[in-house]
DNA sequence: GTCACGTCAAGTCGA
DNA sequence: TTGACGTGAC
């Protein structure tokens, strides 16, 4: 504070409508903006705003996010921003690490026994399916789990009348509830909707908890539930001070009970509500976003708002139609080298991302590249923690945790074999069921001789079962006391020790014959991370909630239980930042894991019917906005892509997806190309220096197909496939089982190499760089660069004014040219009161026509955008189409702004507002070319089972040495293990 | 009755 | 890639 001026230097790197949020007065914000627009950044401009200027201690503001990502992206800027010490003492996490925390603490209060453990998703499912069938409710388990999550996650908007009709048809399902909540009670365990339900209860019951509780911050609002909505409310129960940042269009959580409508509920139950709408997009270039908008756009029913590129038209995006997904897998990989080659150095690997609608569409893209010998990351996918063996030990340390953990024990009684079949452990559960002793207790007893069990257990088991799993674990459970009470052992000694007396080493060895190296170094890796736990969470006040005065709090001091914790619920292996992942990799990731990310080149592969909307999928609105969110994405080049057949073959064809087949003729048929305009449109658009034509071509190998016209571009000819992809096609999904046999006689590892890629020495495999695979990402705002420098001019002559902005009170505070969030809402209702009463509530994606004008337009073209519009202009047919909608809750309380001065309102329906040539287009990415490291994309991810094995020690499985390859193998040509040692079988 | 082994089919998204 | 299922061997 006493070194310059803290207010300038946030506000510096703000638009005028990020600086107006970031320093608005009123008690609740609501900012709502679309991709690129800089939401998180101005999130966490508007937290050092609050700490520097509104004198806020840092402990008492709680930010709530969605994702463990998210939240460790704002924990680190924030850092940055007010210091490590300071920046800590936020309440930071997800929804549910949150409420663990709360739990914890004061969980005592509502009964809680504060040593409860999280139950994760597989450990409900199994839990559901056992009781439905030993219950023989005749439901199915899957279902019956999605109605008691949906039920949980419900909160206050339903009502009792809805409830007990629900009771009344689902007798079954409520049976199953129960016993699943008595089951759980009983283990002492929470699932991840409990953490949030029992979160509520706690603070509805116990207001002090939260009495120091300044301001709440919610991140990705339009992802939270019924039940984080009430849980947020309840956060700030005490100032009722909000944040809130949210886009509806980027709403794809809905199958996790995700509520648009929460936007709503908020403006009603906040009526003081100040409103800020991003509008500038500083990420993609304008015909990304007008086909983004496209497709958007045709959910009528949407919440419509403005998106205004910053950048200039860039290369058209690209619709490509391949004959196969092979074919498709390898147009992606040629055209990715295309690019990364034709840009001379300026495009890297890393700049390019594939988005897939589900993990398991990752094959022919992962074997594609894996033949052209590009190395890959995956996000999403598998989980780190979702291991074999590395379940195996975590079940371990939660029977060490919690001994009563029937589930945990049941899966670890046999684990290493103990000649224990699934017969007896599931007749020993039952007998601990009806015996009502945990069966922990039951085996105990048992081996103690207290109790002999009914069920029959032979002596060889016994035995084993006493020296290896009841010896074992209640040593462990001495020594895990001990750690707490601080003696010099640690978390990793506890593992070690683990591993060492189960002997797991061996036991992988002899289970995984084929890949117990990988498996043992996820094991290390493992430890590693407890290692890294240690290190980060080990002081017990990292994750410490503030005291409050007069409110005791009870000591979380257990380590084991809060590692424990944090794997359930970061359900995802990461590392921190410092041994940052520096080679250049293409990055696969689902659309869900890519929300929030940005790269310069996104690939969309299979854009068909079936894939997306997925075919299982609920919510066809939901999936075009996923779609959407996959294209927002990109930055300067977008690519989409569809097989015409599936992959059982040329019998099944495959329909392009609904949600683009009307603009076809909007999309390029194939690649750009990369002449000159396109390579300096796209360095402008990244803030990166154009490379020279010289510097492009001497790179150029020769031959090089400089356009992408290797493949055909109408591929359907079903009678006369072209010969490259019938081999794919054929290889893969036919040949491969039978030739297995035959290459493991005589190519060993590499069998089949043929076929395959031919071997190159210089690649950096994805095997290599495991290590730093888990760790998170980038540091430095998403936002381009282009986005402050562009915004620097403009600041520079509004800082000045920019104080004296925010001190106006009410709705009027915002900017004259933007409009209520229920502006047509409140006018509609103005024109329409004889509407009959009806599902206003039920139908609130309510659509708003928003004033265009921005900073932006306003300088471009002030004639037309002027702010001193004497009327507000609307459609009347706007208007007039959103009235068959039924009547819209006006927000109580809430004077009708009359005095608000001239409010400048028209409706836009183009898919982007008309923008003259931008004379100030090239302002930004000037400057930015200063800091190019910045725009890079932030990404946090993991390692795939593929890509998993860290060879730490340098171990490597020899080539040839192995078991014949698995058909697995086959498929994936690419298997650096292998690959990576062009030896022969023979040494 | 129980265990080990092979075969076959199916598989969104994530805290 | 896991899981459910059917089959021989203790």
């Amino acid at each position: 504070m006493s070194t310059g001026n803290p207010d300038t230097s946030i506000l510096q790197s703000l638009n005028k409508a990020q600086r107006r949020a970031v320093t608005s007065n009123a008690p609740t914000v609501a900012i709502l903006a679309g991709p690129g627009s800089g939401k998180t950044h101005t999130l966490t401009s508007r937290v050092v705003w609050l700490v520097q200027q509104g004198g806020y201690r840092p402990a008492d503001i709680i930010i709530a996010t969605f994702t463990v990502k998210a939240a460790r992206e704002m924990k680190e800027r924030i850092g940055k921003a007010l210091g490590e010490e300071s920046g800590k003492n936020i309440v930071l996490g997800t929804f549910h690490s949150i409420a663990r925390r709360y739990l914890a603490k004061y969980g005592g209060r509502i009964g809680l026994d504060s040593k409860f453990g999280i139950a994760d998703d597989g450990d409900s499912r199994a839990l559901i399916q056992r009781i439905c069938k030993r219950l023989d409710l005749h439901v199915e388990p899957s279902h019956a789990k999605s109605w008691i999550g949906k039920r949980k996650a419900k909160g206050s908007t339903s009502t009792p009348a809805q409830g007990r009709k629900q009771r009344k048809e689902n007798p079954a399902l409520e049976t199953c509830f129960q016993e699943y909540q008595d089951h759980l009670a009983r283990s002492n365990l929470l699932d991840y909707d409990d953490l949030l339900v029992r979160c509520v209860e706690l603070l509805r019951n116990h207001p002090s908890c939260v009495s120091n509780v300044q301001a709440v911050l919610i991140d990705e609002y339009q992802d939270t539930n019924g039940i984080q909505y009430d849980l947020m409310k309840l956060f700030a129960q005490t100032r009722q001070r909000l944040t809130i940042v949210g886009d509806p269009d980027q709403s794809i959580y809905g199958w996790r009970s995700a509520e648009i409508r929460n936007l709503y509920r908020l403006l009603r139950d906040y009526p003081e509500t100040d409103e800020v709408s991003l509008e500038e997009n500083y990420r993609s270039s304008q015909s990304i976003l007008d086909i983004s908008l496209d497709v958007i756009q045709q959910d009528t029913k949407r919440y419509k708002k403005v998106l205004l590129p910053v950048h200039t038209k860039g290369a058209k995006p690209v619709l490509r139609k391949l004959k196969s997904s092979a074919a498709e897998g390898e147009w992606i990989v040629a055209e990715i080298r295309r690019a990364v080659m034709l840009f001379g150095g300026m495009l890297r690997y890393e700049d390019v991302a594939v988005l897939l609608r589900s993990a398991s569409l990752s094959r022919h893209v992962e074997s594609a590249l894996g033949k052209a010998g590009v190395a890959y990351r995956m996000i999403g996918g598998h989980k780190f923690y979702d291991r074999k063996e590395i379940k195996i030990l975590l079940d371990y340390l939660r029977v060490v945790y919690q001994p009563d953990n029937n589930d945990a024990v049941a899966r670890v009684i046999n684990v290493p074999r103990r000649g224990i079949g699934e017969a007896t452990i599931k007749s020993l559960l039952d007998e601990a069921e009806q015996a009502k002793m945990s069966l922990w207790s039951l085996l105990w007893r048992h081996c103690r001789g207290q109790r002999k069990a009914t069920t029959n257990i032979r002596a060889k088991m016994e035995q084993k079962l006493n020296t290896e799993l009841l010896r074992v674990v209640s040593t462990l459970r001495q020594e895990s006391e001990q750690m707490n009470e601080g003696s010099p052992l640690t978390l990793v000694d506890l593992i070690d020790k683990l591993v060492g007396q189960l002997n797991f080493k061996r036991y992988l060895e002899e289970e995984y014959v084929e890949d117990h190296e990988q498996r043992w170094a996820n094991v290390q890796e493992l430890v590693s991370l407890a290692g890294d736990f240690m290190r980060d969470f080990g002081k017990a006040d990292e994750e410490a909630l503030p005291e409050v005065e007069g409110v005791a709090q009870a000591k979380e001091d257990d380590l084991l239980g809060r590692f424990l914790a944090n794997v359930a619920l970061a359900s995802d292996a990461q590392k921190d930042d410092k041994e940052r992942d520096k080679s250049s990799l293409v990055t696969i990731s689902t659309i869900h894991a890519a929300k929030g990310l940005e790269w310069p080149v996104v690939f969309v592969p299979s854009v068909f019917t079936g894939s997306i909307p997925h075919s299982r999928a609920e919510d066809a609105d939901e999936e075009r906005r996923l779609l959407y969110v996959a294209m927002t994405r990109a930055q300067a080049l977008l690519y989409l892509s569809c097989p015409l057949y599936g992959s059982q073959g040329l019998s099944n064809k495959v329909e392009l997806s609904p949600f683009v087949a009307p603009f076809v003729g909007k999309f390029a048929q194939k690649g750009p190309s990369f002449d000159r305009p396109v390579v300096e449109g796209a360095a402008k658009i990244l803030g990166r220096a154009a490379p020279t034509e010289k510097a492009i071509f001497d790179k150029i190998p020769p031959m090089f197909p400089p356009e992408d016209d290797r493949f055909p571009i109408d591929p359907f000819d079903p009678k006369n496939p072209d010969g490259l992809d019938d081999d794919a096609d054929g290889q893969y999904a036919r040949v491969s089982k039978r030739q297995r046999t035959v290459y493991a006689n005589n190519g060993g590892g590499g069998g089949g190499g043929e076929e395959e890629r031919p071997w190159k020495p210089d690649y950096a495999t994805t095997m290599e760089k495991s290590s730093e695979f888990t760790m998170s990402a980038l540091p430095g705002f998403v936002s381009a660069g282009a986005h402050r420098a562009a915004t620097t001019a403009a600041s520079a002559q509004e800082t000045t004014t920019a104080t004296k902005q925010h001190p106006r009170t009410g709705t009027s505070r915002r900017r004259p040219d933007q409009r209520s969030l229920l502006g047509f809402v409140t006018m509609e209702q103005k024109t329409q009161r004889a509407q009959p009463p009806g599902k206003a509530l039920a139908d609130l994606s309510f659509t708003r026509c928003q004033a265009a004008a921005s900073r932006h337009t306003a300088r471009c073209a002030p004639a037309a955008t002027s702010i001193d519009l004497p009327e507000p202009v609307v459609d009347p047919g706007l208007a007039q189409h959103r009235l068959s909608r039924g009547p819209a809750l006006a927000r109580p309380n809430t004077p009708k702004p009359t005095d608000d001065g001239p409010r400048k309102r028209y409706a836009v329906f183009s898919s982007s507002p008309q923008r003259p040539a931008s004379p100030d287009g090239t302002d930004g990415t000037e400057a930015a070319l200063a800091a190019p490291e910045q725009s890079r994309p932030a990404a946090s991810f993991h390692t795939t089972t593929f890509m998993s094995a860290l060879p730490r020690a340098g171990v490597r499985r020899p080539v040839g040495m192995g078991p014949p390859p698995s058909m697995d193998r086959l498929r994936k040509p690419f298997k650096p293990l292998t690959i990576n040692r062009p030896r022969g079988p023979r040494g």
